[in-house]
DNA sequence: ATGTAC
């Protein structure tokens, strides 16, 4: 049982939890959270999670805990987790099951209000053009040689194919593509339920969602992000499917010989990992990239709909149709980066669930005219609520090593979402309010209702306060589109 | 999140 009097608190958004906690903790945990959302933390077993993580072995610096925190497998969703280089480990559990779960926004001039009498046939348009819901297929049917040429080249592939822009992979995390990828450490399994979802949305919070700016906070870094308050912008979240998911379950298998393999102690089996510099760590790094460029790939061939679909609405040859790549950035990863571990740079293994990479100013892995101002970052709210657009900091870097929130959070379990919240009356209600709504499944709506999650105001203004992240603009729903 | 169990 972890109580607020367990934590110190450093600053007004910052509670240490320390290694004295719990015998076997060798990092200390930081929860970032104003009063309030610490008590939403300690409701959950997420910071019990939190404390688990810590004592994994090969870590370094602190475990950094974002306020949209919630427990998920192993561990919580809304953490960082960084190991040494080269033996410390990697966790497929702490990546998540959905490898490389990422949003990607693109931004139009369409006003909103002299769009809205044609937003029920671009919601229409959009359901009919990404597929959506538990195991659905697309539109394309890889071969095995096209299924790894994807997994080695992301969006590259894309691309290629005519589905893709040089903007939009310049304004993509890693240009949509992560070197190292490695397609024979992806089981067949894995490759045959991804075969056919490229450009799908699934389902459970993944979402594409048309969006009015409706507030710019910082109006020169809107401006160059193509953000015009009043205008449609396109919003996806969504990630690498049945693929990603096969290999997250056939390592955390693999992963439990591993262990006892390399005499790895573990507070929780979901928890199972191996040295980055074994051949398991390994073979998983390669798996996992490979499934990260399938996912940089989907959200391409959805935004690549997206595009056909308002240019079926409001006409292709008109400017109204064109809809310009904002960004696209993971929060479900592990990268091996840099950063300063005890005053020295240390090349290390970062892992961040349900956390977002948020670098600041300066980082040359971005367009030039997006250098001045940091790295986008993207957070959805939850169904019917707004989302944000902020922009990564210099001060998060000792803080969250370069990481900042990815969403709401939820606040009660799916299955007592599905138990309390009806479906049909939900829609009824976004409609009531003027979201479009387009959804397979009313059970899978109820899971995902506004109720079943944190204020999504009130996380961002948190990481904005502790200063990891900076606001640019808020965004409204005015019409969603669901499995 | 997920062919919501092989």
């Amino acid at each position: 049982m972890i109580t607020k009097q367990d934590f110190n608190r450093l600053t007004d958004y910052i509670w240490e939890l320390p290694t004295t906690f719990h015998a076997q903790m060798t990092v200390p945990v930081w929860v970032f959270a104003d009063e309030d959302l610490l008590e939403d933390a300690l409701g959950d077993l997420s910071l019990q999670q939190a404390v688990n993580v810590a004592q994994l072995p090969g870590l370094v610096g602190h475990v950094a805990i974002m306020p949209d925190v919630h427990q998920g497998y192993g561990m919580p969703i809304g953490g960082v987790m960084v190991s040494r280089l080269p033996d410390g480990i990697i966790s497929p559990g702490a990546v998540g099951y959905d490898i490389n779960c990422g949003v990607r926004v693109l931004a139009s001039t369409i006003d909103y209000a002299s769009a809205q009498p044609w937003l029920a046939d671009l919601a229409s348009a959009l359901y009919r053009y990404c597929p959506s819901g538990v195991g659905k297929g697309g539109p394309l049917a890889l071969t095995p040689p096209v299924m790894d040429q994807v997994c080695l080249e992301g969006s590259g592939w894309a691309l290629e194919q005519g589905y893709a822009t040089e903007e939009d992979l310049a304004r993509t995390e890693e240009f949509g593509c992560l070197a190292g990828a490695d397609p024979q450490s992806a089981s067949s399994r894995a490759k045959t339920r991804g075969h056919d979802q490229l450009g799908t949305l699934g389902a459970g919070n993944h979402f594409l969602e048309v969006d009015v700016v409706e507030q710019v906070f910082d109006r020169e870094a809107a401006a160059t992000m193509g953000l015009h308050q009043g205008c449609l912008a396109v919003q996806i979240h969504c990630g690498s499917r049945g693929f990603g998911h096969q290999i997250c379950t056939d390592y955390v298998q693999q992963f439990q010989l591993a262990v006892l393999q390399y005499g790895i102690h573990l507070p929780d089996r979901e928890l199972v990992c191996a040295p980055l510099n074994s051949p398991p760590g390994e073979a998983y790094l390669g798996a996992m990239k490979a499934a990260a460029n399938f996912a940089f790939a989907n959200r391409q061939l959805l935004a690549y709909q997206a595009r056909r679909s308002f240019a079926e609405v409001f006409g292709s040859t008109s400017d109204r149709s064109s809809l310009r790549q904002v960004y696209d950035i993971a929060h479900n990863m592990a990268k091996l980066e840099t950063h300063i571990i005890d005053g020295q740079p240390q090349e290390v293994c970062v892992h961040r669930k349900g956390a977002t990479r948020a670098f600041g100013p300066g980082f040359e892995g971005l367009p030039t005219e997006y250098r001045p101002l940091g790295q986008p970052v993207l957070v959805p709210g939850s169904m019917g609520t707004e989302s944000w657009i902020l922009l990564g900091t210099a001060a998060n870097e000792p803080l969250t090593y370069g990481s900042t929130c990815h969403g709401a959070g939820r606040v009660m379990s799916r299955h007592q979402a599905k138990r309390t919240i009806r479906g049909h009356q939900l829609r009824q209600d976004l409609e009531q309010e003027g979201v479009r709504v387009r959804a397979g499944s009313m059970a899978g709506l109820a899971e995902e209702a506004p109720q079943a999650y944190k204020d999504v105001s009130r996380v961002v203004e948190t990481v904005s306060r502790a200063g990891i992240a900076h606001r640019v603009a808020r965004l409204r729903p005015v019409a969603v589109i669901k499995g």
